[in-house]
DNA sequence: AGAATGCTTCGACTAGCATCGAACCATGGA
DNA sequence: TCCATGGTTCGATGCTAGTCGAAGCATTCT
């Protein structure tokens, strides 16, 4: 009856609205103090305090005390893979939102999952890499191609520095808008960092949206997509 | 603020003990029924009923009506999917399980599933009966095999009028301690009857273990491991 | 038809938990 | 030292949701 780990303790506490309200604020892998999650969440700050403190005995927040202010951030990828998955059921089950609306067709174009890229822009960059055995799927796991080293290399990541860490370099993450995977780990993090340092996309603040700025949309798909 | 899907909805029907279990058991990608699951969550048919029915509002499960029962299935790999990922946050978050303990210890050498025995026994005894051709895979069925319905006549159970139910008279059923099949279905009430009447073995009341006695243990390896 | 089995619905009870106001601690600045 | 601000703790309240017994359907076996 009683077998693996305790996966009702942590889904209930997803399981409130405002933690879940919390949570997904969080899921661009920033950190926000209490005042901004208990906004975020549209509860009393006391309220709000209570339920960090049940986050944070869970494990699923770390904090961080600075100052006079306390900023909380999700404790790994692992969470925010987590929240991904839960976010993938809820989109089949869920009563159907109307209508997208313009925010969310962003979102399902190029958003931040935690700190990897997710989307339709994320997935179809997966399905290339995979094409040209720069990356290879090894049953469930997924591993960098004979293509790979070279290049990553030439794009200024170097995959042995990366490789050499203890954290996955490749991990796959599945998409709740879109039903397939895209790269997470190390390298999915490299990735989204080289696009926001050649200034491909930016960010708007308080947002998962990654916004492509043209140029930056054709420098995109001329590496990844061609 | 309310942007992705309603993930506080479907984390809270993860998060009773109840449905957790219910869904964990169904991981094996397997069918049961309604009352294999109450039994399995521990609580009465009613609450299992009403579980039931808010899984299936929310999509998590499928149902396929036969006969009189209704076999719950998990409504995809997705579902199964995010299982997996809340029970990988669970392992490090959770209070990992010290030891685990004698009673888990006999509930892994034996138990009952339903109306059937489960566990290292029930497993074990499964190989030996497909070894020696008593029962036969096909495919996803299991049918008496040529040896079959003479060994189980001289141990006083009698194939032909099992056979003659509707019930399906084998049927494999996945463990959760060891991932492997053993038998359920008809025969498997049959053998689990001879066991409790031979008084081979006891039933401690509210649990699930099986306690066999030091020569009912002896008799039962004969029989069925030799 | 009648009995038995599997499952669901109904009704009542209870416990847990989210919520907020007010008081309490801690840090930083005047 | 004294206030101001960010957070947490405490206590009281109210609501939701899980629980089971009993009764109600549905299907199958005799």
């Amino acid at each position: 009856m009683k077998e693996g780990p305790d996966i009702a303790r942590i889904a209930s506490l997803v399981g409130d609205p405002a933690r879940a309200n919390m949570l997904t604020a969080l899921m661009d892998g920033g950190a926000l103090t209490a005042s901004e999650l208990a906004l975020e969440a549209g509860v009393s700050l006391p309220t709000a305090s209570s339920h960090l403190a049940k986050l944070m005995d869970g494990k699923l927040l770390t904090v961080a005390s600075q100052g006079r202010h306390r900023y909380y951030a999700l404790s790994g990828a692992e969470v925010a893979n987590m929240i991904e998955a839960i976010s993938g059921v809820a989109a089949h089950s869920g009563p159907r939102r109307a209508r997208p609306g313009p925010r969310d067709k962003s979102m399902r174009e190029a958003r931040v999952c935690y700190d990897h890229l997710a989307g339709d822009h994320a997935v179809a960059m997966f399905d290339r890499l995979i094409a040209q055995e720069i990356i290879v799927r090894d049953d469930e796991e997924i591993r960098l191609g004979p293509a790979g080293q070279g290049f990553f290399a030439a794009i200024g990541i170097d995959t042995a520095t990366l490789g050499a860490s203890r954290r996955p370099m490749c991990r796959a993450c599945l998409d709740w808008s879109v039903r397939r995977s895209h790269l997470a780990g190390s390298l999915g993090t490299a990735i989204l960092d080289k696009i926001l340092a050649e200034k491909w996309a930016r960010r708007p603040t308080g947002s998962r949206v990654v916004e492509f700025t043209p140029p930056g949309r054709k420098a995109f798909e001329k590496l990844f997509l061609s």
